[in-house]
DNA sequence: TGATATTAATCAGGTCACCTGATTAACTAC
DNA sequence: GTAGTTAATCAGGTGACCTGATTAATATCA
């Protein structure tokens, strides 16, 4: 277990991160509408990247994936069809299920928003890099074990979405 | 300029990170209605935790420091009163302000959230919390020279409200 | 095969965190 | 004392979710 007043320094440092990063994100926010940062993990965000690593699947299975009702998907998905970045069709093979489609713009946006890598990792030296990246492992690994424990169904369809989303990221 | 695959990696990495985590936070929000982790930035959490800091100050303050508009100030105070969490009351100097104090029962909910610490932390060692807090004291500084270049009075009013929240976490 | 599930999607309606615009009541300044 | 400010409120809106009820299409089994 380690020393209480070093665990407290870090948890205060990742609240800091939290709000300050937040306050920068409502910042681009409100400035312009582009370029949220928390894009990539809510709502219409969240749809538009999954279909990114996995196009042209169904409402369905999107819900599964992204593990949001099927309202809330439907919900996303139309405001993106109104938006001219997905488009939704009958499937022909079973006609309850609607397949959904990222259009040009749709997967231009979701090229640019899942390549994103924030402009704050350039204070780092490669060593503090690894640093990082070494202990944000060993805190994932700490929480998936929290979602296994908790609910193993929640658990395999995270590490799916994780799996497909950073496929990219970690090589 | 660090590495760009170390950079990448460190990216993924902390998506990865607040993917997990928001989905560890929705877990608890589900299951239980108590013990929700954002509860400190958002909504009336904010409020409390500033009262915490700082009770028995004016609506307009409220709004003030925590960068919220008036409207939304009112909302969450309403809430925290209707929950008995904070209590409302007209200025006698002043006819037009109204003062929020927390009421015993808001003291005790923002003790005990302001004081939560993520078990996560236990998994890594002495040295690597150290790593982390020095790395992201690097990342916040440059957050904050973020702001600060698009917003000055947002940069000082951040820095105000992290050093009263934060002032008992670095020492 | 036809009655009975089950399934994919939708509609209606609700909550929470925000926001903008318009209005009111109280205070300040000239 | 009339003309601003200011603190707060009301009305209404958005985005991310949710639950419950309903519909239409497919699957199943007697």
């Amino acid at each position: 277990m380690p020393n209480l007043l070093k665990k407290k320094s870090a948890a205060g440092k990742l609240m800091e991160f939290n709000m300050v990063r937040h306050t920068v994100d409502n910042m681009y926010h409100r400035n312009s509408d582009q370029g949220e940062r928390r894009f990539l993990f809510q709502g219409q965000g969240k749809i538009l990247v999954a279909l990114y690593q996995n196009d042209g699947i169904s409402q369905k299975e999107l819900a599964t994936s992204l593990d949001l009702s099927a309202q809330s998907t439907a919900e996303f998905v139309n405001k993106l069809v109104n938006k001219g970045l997905v488009t939704k069709e009958k499937s022909t093979t079973d006609k309850r299920v609607s397949i959904i489609k990222l259009t040009k713009s749709g997967r231009e946006i979701a090229t640019k928003e899942s390549e994103k890598i924030p402009e704050f990792f350039d204070v780092l030296t490669d060593e503090e890099l690894d640093q990082f990246t070494n202990i944000l492992t060993k805190i994932n690994t700490k929480l998936y074990d929290e979602i296994n424990e908790s609910n193993s169904s929640l658990f395999k369809k995270t590490q799916k979405i994780v799996k497909e989303h950073f496929r990219d990221w970690f090589l």
